[in-house]
DNA sequence: GATGTCGGTTCATTATTTGAACCCTTATTT
DNA sequence: AAATAAGGGTTCAAATAATGAACCGACATC
């Protein structure tokens, strides 16, 4: 792996849970060299993508990024138009609704609103979801460019359930149903007790660039549930692309 | 500069205004030859920092950066705190309202929000704001740390217009009475025929970590606007620091 | 069909990164 | 109160990765 890659994957033991580490930590988990670590912490630093509390002496992630990101977002105002979307189908489903967008291999998890039970789908912003074992990747699947499908079928496809598809054609016959549906379902594929449906937001050009999807826990999912959510979440999904596109969106259907 | 930052000082040629670049406009304006630019960015784009347009071949800033400032929002709710209260500021005045954050040496916006003016102070977001020369900066220097200070009026002061203060001794005595006055007043310094109000919004320690301001054209602003201005954008960083630290916010008086 | 531009690649040279060992400070233990 | 452990930070010869001039192919323009 080259310099960057490494100060990157430093960047990348941040999250939610733990937003602060320690240099020994970093250097742990990172499996670099203390003095490596160092090296690159203070190389970010010096640009603000890491912060260091003046107390602690620990390390957070810094300014420099929203900065960036913000700017990202002005090109493509993804989360601007969708958050407000995703608030409405959450209050609507009373579940778990999260926005999520396309990055290198996975989909990046961008917004959540949890509902009020206190038995919930619980995920967190910045979470990565693997594409064949979520509702949210089968839709993005079915319509992405066919290299990340190969891409993604031919890796190796991790088992986290006895539920999860692992099989290539299985994965391509739940895509072919949800692009003819409208909506995927995944019933179980990423964790046991938990049922999502989910839709693919569109770009211009016809292919995914993310998702909109909820989750809610099997034991109070009746079957009409998954269809009103699945329509829904289709409706919601349909808006995001519109918005996003300037209702000039190209449907595209692909075959297998 | 190691490879690290070469990565990031590519990263940082996007703009709003430019937020795609191809191959040899990065290296040309990077100053890197064509290879390294290349390398890098192919380093940045394995980890979604970056993204390439399919059709133009042109760099884009990536999801993955989204990826990393939501999980700093996470632990510093600062945009999702402030803004509320920056768009209310923006109606009761008519004027731009911008947030800025402080990052490495000096304050990068972070919103903003545009009157309906055809006059109007024009901001982007990720601009990044001199400490020494706007009514942010000066707020910002009311309630830093000694050393940020110093380092401020320690390295070079640059003129941008005659109006700006370039003498540390009148820069501190702007900061002096700006801590006074609880808001900061910068009349054209850093270009000609603006002046803006601010006021710092401080974290839990008593320090400050951003500003809220307000910039009008100077031809439709009378003294009573300003004091009118300052005394809104004080009570908008009040109710923000408030916010963001549970109303346990150290009220913090140093000397000079 | 000659010329310029742009994205991308190669490989010998060169400069940066690496990491074991070290120091310092701050708890915690004995 | 001394001993021990653990974390942050530093050093420098050895190892490794970055560099860039030259090159290729594709496309557009003249």
């Amino acid at each position: 792996m080259g310099t960057v890659g490494k100060a990157i994957s430093l960047l990348e033991l941040f999250t939610v849970a733990e937003p602060e580490l320690g240099l020994t930590e970093l250097a742990r988990r990172s499996g670099f060299d203390k003095a490596t670590t160092r090296r690159l912490l203070v190389a970010l630093t010096g640009h603000g993508f890491v912060e260091q509390d003046a107390g602690t002496r620990h390390y957070r992630l810094g300014a420099g990024l929203s900065r960036l990101a913000r700017i990202r977002e002005a090109r493509f105002p993804f989360l601007q138009t969708a958050v407000p979307l995703v608030r409405d189908l959450a209050s609507a489903t009373a579940e778990t609704v999260h926005l999520s967008e396309f990055g290198t291999d996975r989909l990046v998890t961008v917004h959540v609103e949890h509902p009020a039970w206190a038995n919930r789908v619980n995920i967190d912003i910045g979470q990565l979801l693997p594409l064949h074992s979520t509702a949210s990747g089968i839709a993005y699947l079915a319509f992405a460019r066919d290299e990340a499908v190969k891409a993604c079928l031919a890796g190796p496809l991790e088992a986290f359930t006895a539920h999860t598809l692992i099989e290539p054609a299985a994965i391509a016959r739940s895509m072919a149903e949800a692009r003819e549906r409208g909506y995927s379902i995944c019933d179980q594929g990423l964790e046991e007790g938990v049922i999502s449906v989910a839709a693919a937001i569109l770009s211009a050009d016809g292919f995914a660039l993310g998702t909109i999807a909820v989750a809610a826990p099997k034991a109070r999912t009746a079957p009409a549930d998954i269809t009103q959510r699945g329509l829904a979440v289709m409706a919601a999904a349909r808006e995001i692309s519109m918005r996003l596109n300037g209702d000039n969106l190209q449907t595209l259907r692909r075959q297998v």
